[in-house]
DNA sequence: CTACGCGAGGGCAGGCACTGTCATGCGGGG
DNA sequence: CCCCGCATGACAGTGCCTGCCCTCGCGTAG
C-alpha cells in the first residue's frame, strides 16, 4: 500500500467520462473531475495536458497499433492495402468495447473543442501512417495521400458505424467505404490542372 | 465621422496577424491586440469567438465559394470533378495573395491550438463540399467520401505548395494529388471485410 | 425640433483553465 | 538511519472569455 490510492490517472479518465456524459463537457469544472476521483485539480494537469485531452488517453495506443499493422502488412501488399489491414486492427478495438466508445463519442460530438481535439488526434494517426509506409519504400507523396484516404474512409465508416447498429461489425462499413472511394477517384478528377 | 473609427473588424484582423508574426500566437495577449488596433477586450470577443477565430476570417467566404463551384459543375461531371473545380476555385483565391496565405500559415504551423482549428475548419468545408454534392444527386456515402477525399488533396497539395517556391501555381500541385490518390486507390484496398 | 430606439463600443466583475513554485510524506538504497 | 526520488498537495497568479450595464452618436417618427 502506498501513501496514495493506486491508479490515479485511470480513476481520472473515469471520473472525466462519467461527468461529462452527466452534466456535459463544458458544465463539469476540473475540480468536480479531481473531487470524484479523491486527487486534487493539481494533479489533473500533471497526468494530462488539458482538460481535453484526458478523453484521448488511447490514442497513441491506437497510433502504435496502426502503424505495426501497417508494417507487418506483406511486402507485396499495395500501400492502400496495408492501410486497410490498419483499420482492420483498429476496428477490432473498437468493436471490443462498443458501448464505452458509443458514450465517449457522444461526449466529444457534443462539443466543438472537443471535435478539434479529435481531428487533430486523427491528423496524428494519419501521420503515423505515412510514416510506417515511407518504412515500407512508399513515395512521399503516395504515403501521405494513401494515409489521408484511410482516415477518410475511418472517419466515415465509424461515423456510419456509431450512428447506426452499434452491433452490427465495423469492417464491412470501412470496406464498402474503401469501394466507394476507389470508384469515385476512378471516374473524373482530371480538372484541376 | 462616425463616433469611432471605422472597420473594426478588420484592424483587429490585422493587428492579430502582426503581433501573431511578431511575437507568436501565445506569447500575443488578447489585450496587445486591441491596443494596437485602439479598441478594448470586450470588443475583440463581440467580433470573435475566441483568440483563434481572428486568423480564420475568411474560412466562410473560401466554403461559399468552394460550395458554388462544385454547383456550378457541369450537370455531367463526375463527383471528384467537381469536386476537383472547387479546389481550382480555391487555388485562385490562395495564388492570389500568397505573402499574406503563407504568412498566416507560418503563423499558424507553429501552434497546435491553431492547428486544431484549421482541422475543424477544413472539416466544415468537407461538409459544404459534400451537402453541395448531394444537392447534385450524389448519394450519401458517395458524397461524404468524395469530400474527405477532395480534403485530403487539398491538405497535400497545399502543404507542398507552402513549403516549396510559392510563386509555382498551386493548380498543378492539386492536379498531381488527384492523379496519385487515383492510382492509390485502384491498387488494394481489398483487405478490409 | 424633440423624443426615442438602435447599434457599436466601453467598463467592470468574475469564473474557470492552466502554470510556477514550494511543501509534504512514503518508499527504497546506501 | 539518513537521504533522495517521486507522486501529490497547497496556493498564488495569469490570461481567456462572459455577463451585465453604461455611453454615445445616428436615424427616424411625430
Amino acid at each position: 500500500m502506498g501513501r496514495w490510492e493506486p491508479n490515479a490517472r485511470g480513476r481520472l479518465e473515469q471520473a472525466a467520462l462519467e461527468l461529462y456524459v452527466e452534466r456535459g463537457y463544458e458544465q463539469t469544472p476540473v475540480a468536480e473531475i479531481t473531487k470524484r476521483a479523491g486527487l486534487t485539480e493539481r494533479t489533473f494537469f500533471r497526468h494530462f495536458a488539458d482538460k481535453r485531452e484526458v478523453l484521448f488517453a488511447g490514442s497513441s495506443m491506437l497510433e502504435e497499433l496502426c502503424a505495426d499493422a501497417v508494417a507487418a502488412a506483406p511486402a507485396t501488399a499495395a500501400p492502400m492495402t496495408a492501410v486497410a489491414a490498419a483499420l482492420d486492427a483498429a476496428a477490432g478495438v473498437f468493436e471490443e468495447r462498443g458501448d464505452l466508445v458509443g458514450l465517449r463519442q457522444s461526449v466529444i460530438d457534443a462539443n466543438a473543442e472537443l471535435r478539434e481535439r479529435e481531428l487533430i488526434k486523427l491528423a496524428s494517426l494519419s501521420g503515423a501512417l505515412a510514416d510506417a509506409l515511407r518504412e515500407r519504400g512508399v513515395d512521399e507523396l503516395g504515403a501521405w495521400l494513401t494515409a489521408e484516404a484511410a482516415i477518410a474512409v475511418l472517419k466515415v465508416g465509424f461515423r456510419r458505424w456509431i450512428d447506426g447498429d452499434r452491433e452490427r461489425p465495423l469492417r464491412p462499413l470501412l470496406a464498402e467505404c474503401f469501394d466507394v472511394l476507389r470508384t469515385a477517384s476512378a471516374q473524373g478528377a482530371v480538372g484541376a490542372g
